[in-house]
RNA sequence: GGAGAGGUGUCUGAGUGGUCGAAAGAGCACGCCUGGAAAGUGUGUAUACAUCAAAAGUGUAUCGAGGGUUCGAAUCCCUCCCUCUCCGCCA
């Protein structure tokens, strides 16, 4: 969430870059000024009678060691009106700062000043675009096809044992997840990310921190019993794992990457879009985050797009870079990168990765600081990228690779699946 | 699921009504000492908000969270949350 200290110093600069983000309630961010002037002289006030209340407080204590007990007392009866004023004084600021928080949580972050102007998806900036349109076989499928003729993936079982959107991988299918996740954390490892392997579930502390909560619940799945939500992406519990914490500035750019599985719920989708690998309630996925230092984020933003096409380049796939435009960015980013693979059998881009610089929003809601050169708390940047989502990778290698024999297994992937060939 | 113990600063840990943002030790930082290091020694070492142009300073809040008692709460009372130990179950 933006801090409130920004949005007093820099309203016309918060209106401005909002509109980029065509955001529709620009009156919000006066309702917040409004509040935070409320807040600061309801405090002003309070912390004046606290301090006399302690001040007579003190005193009393002082006479009585002094066994002075009638002046005691006569402190005693001033402190009533005091008592009283700090109890009002004390609800009125909580309830202004319950109010400034629902408020500002409303608020996206501000789109950095590259961002182009636009409404939709129509609107991305095709940054760069790499390789060409394979050639198919006459007989080509689509991924869901092949995934059925090679038995490599299941969905029928899936809905059995579960429902739609969880696939039961198969054979080599099941082979080529496992060879895909290695190489991925593999090539992260090459590029400087540490490891980790964290939780599944999450609490309601850490969707907040990263701004799925409060406003994305519905997208989540949600254990009522225990109040735990099942992670959407990597990058909950592992940004999360540097909530309230102050790091040393030597320590920074924190590099972790995570292979998990991630739920989505994906309420209300439906279609030809939506079919076979093209959106899952469960799928892989390895992600790369980062804490940054706010001078270095956009160098490093621009090192984890180039780490993602680079994995894009050594799996053979042709691919584009998007910049999103303000109107289609995600509420808490600054500056988003969407990869696309063009899938041959679909006639279509797939977005296979987004990689993002938050610079203070997620921080400020994680309390994620270091220490900075004049020794102060400052909050960090945080990023992150998918590197990368496994069903869209699937769908695309298994039909732009379909020959007459079968499907070509990308060389760097050998490897790990040793097999070359599907077929 | 049953029984018990406990949540204090970076850590260990003291503190059962006032002088406690909090002893002591460790760690860390800086200095002294040293040819250099270790040892020794000295100093410093929470965060947020407000005030201020800013810094300094000052004020307020924070000892798991919330509420209560009191002139005054880390300390007493209530509720909740969490952690640990033992037993049970279990990969």
């Amino acid at each position: 969430m933006l801090q409130v200290s920004y949005i007093r110093d820099n309203r016309e600069k918060v209106l401005e870059r909002l509109a980029v983000k065509n955001f529709k309630q620009p009156e919000l961010v006066d309702e917040v000024l409004a509040l935070d002037n409320d807040r600061r002289q309801t405090q002003n006030r309070l912390d004046g009678v606290a301090a006399e209340a302690n001040a007579a407080a003190k005193q009393i204590g002082e006479l009585m060691r002094a066994g002075n007990k009638e002046e005691a007392e006569a402190l005693k009866a001033k402190t009533g009106s005091w008592k009283e004023e700090v109890k009002t004084l004390g609800n009125a600021l909580a309830a202004i700062e319950t109010e400034l928080n629902q408020k500002l949580v409303l608020l996206p972050n501000l789109p950095h000043s590259s961002v182009p102007v636009g409404y939709s998806a129509e609107d991305n900036v095709v940054a760069f675009e790499y390789g060409s349109k394979p050639e198919l076989p006459a007989n080509a499928l689509p991924h869901w096809e092949l995934a059925a003729k090679y038995k490599l993936i299941d969905f029928e079982l899936g809905v059995k044992i579960t429902g739609a959107g969880f696939p039961v991988y198969t054979g080599k299918g099941a082979k080529l997840q496992r060879a895909l996740i290695a190489y991925f954390l593999d090539e992260a490892e090459k590029a400087g990310f540490a490891e980790v392997i964290p939780p599944l579930v999450v609490n309601e502390a850490s969707g907040f921190g990263t701004t799925q909560l409060p406003d994305k619940e519905g997208q989540m799945y949600y254990i009522n019993e225990d109040k735990l939500y099942l992670i959407p992406t990597a990058e909950v519990p592992v940004t999360n794992l540097y909530r309230d914490v102050i790091l040393k500035a030597e320590e920074l750019p924190v590099k972790n990457s995570a292979y998990t599985q991630c739920f989505r719920r994906e309420a209300g989708s439906y279609g030809a879009h939506v079919r076979g690998l093209n959106r899952l309630h469960q799928f892989d996925k390895v992600e790369i985050v980062q804490i940054a230092h706010p001078d270095k984020s956009y160098e490093l933003l621009e090192q984890m797009s180039l780490h993602v096409q680079g994995l894009l380049q050594k799996l053979g796939l042709m691919y584009r870079v998007l910049r999103l435009c303000g109107g289609d960015m995600g509420f808490a980013s600054a500056l988003t990168y969407d990869m696309e693979t063009w899938s041959a059998a679909q006639q279509r881009w797939l977005e296979v990765s987004s990689v993002s610089n938050f610079e203070t929003f997620q921080s400020n809601r994680l309390k994620l600081r270091f220490r900075n050169a004049e020794g102060k708390t400052q909050l960090a940047h945080t990023l992150n990228g998918s590197a990368l989502a496994l069903p869209r990778i699937v769908a695309t290698l298994l039909e732009n690779n379909q020959t007459e024999q079968g499907i070509r297994i990308p060389e760097v992937l050998v490897p790990y699946t040793k097999f070359e060939w599907i077929g």
